[in-house]
DNA sequence: TGAAGCTACCTTGCGGTGCAAGGTACCATG
DNA sequence: CATGGTACCTTGCACCGCAAGGTAGCTTCA
């Protein structure tokens, strides 16, 4: 792998989860959505091999409810929701990550440039 | 380990190593050091454990130079300093931490509330 | 002087997570 | 009915943070 891309596959650790988590709250979403969503992004675009498993996680902990429906042109999906515990978790998230953001602004030194 | 600790913990992830570069690049350190600085700043407080692998392995890649130098009272301290290769990869991952950054607010929607 | 305590270094083994690679099955189209 | 697209999932590996444990030099003080 490259070393741009460990770069980013690094960074990715520990935050992909809550934007899917993110994603789905805005409105929800079945697998193949999700890694054709997050491959827009190109710090965070990934592969199935990431996203199945972590979404197996995510409704394992409860984070995510999940119900099969039909394609209108296809095979059936997997919509994933939100749970209210998913909910919650988001929340505290957001909160940590604005500070982590801001301690890891402040150590690397962005701004003072 | 509690959730909040796992939390941090994962978002530690690809972004420590570089803090300890900014750090090693604002005043030459040594180990012990750099675990009290970082223990001051609760996103990023960790231990022993995790610093000295990771600073063998800035060494081993050529990021850090290291040499022993007395102490004023106790053992001889193994002081960092930033190589240019260092200040390279430093500056890389400061373009790519703002973008990064940037991604993550707007998908979980930082600013929005 | 020698024992206790601090400072500073390092290693081993485990756990979590992202990924490449590989695989199954359903549906549409010609 | 074969080909290709969509959608799901699993296996095994690599990386890295951490807890726990270990060595050794220096200082202090009885």
């Amino acid at each position: 792998m490259s070393d741009a891309a460990q770069l980013s596959t690094s960074l990715r650790r520990g935050t992909l989860e809550f934007c899917v988590l993110a994603m789905v709250e805005r409105e929800d979403c079945y697998g193949t959505e999700i890694v054709r969503r997050l491959g827009a992004e190109r710090s965070l675009a990934t592969t199935e091999g990431t996203i199945y498993p972590l979404l197996s996680r995510l409704r394992r902990v409860g984070w995510l409810n999940s119900e099969w429906s039909e394609s209108p042109s296809g095979p059936p999906r997997r919509y994933y929701t939100l749970t209210d515990s998913g909910r919650a978790a988001l929340a505290h998230f957001r909160t940590e990550w604005v500070s982590f953001r801001q301690t890891v602004d402040r150590l690397v030194g962005i701004g003072e440039q």
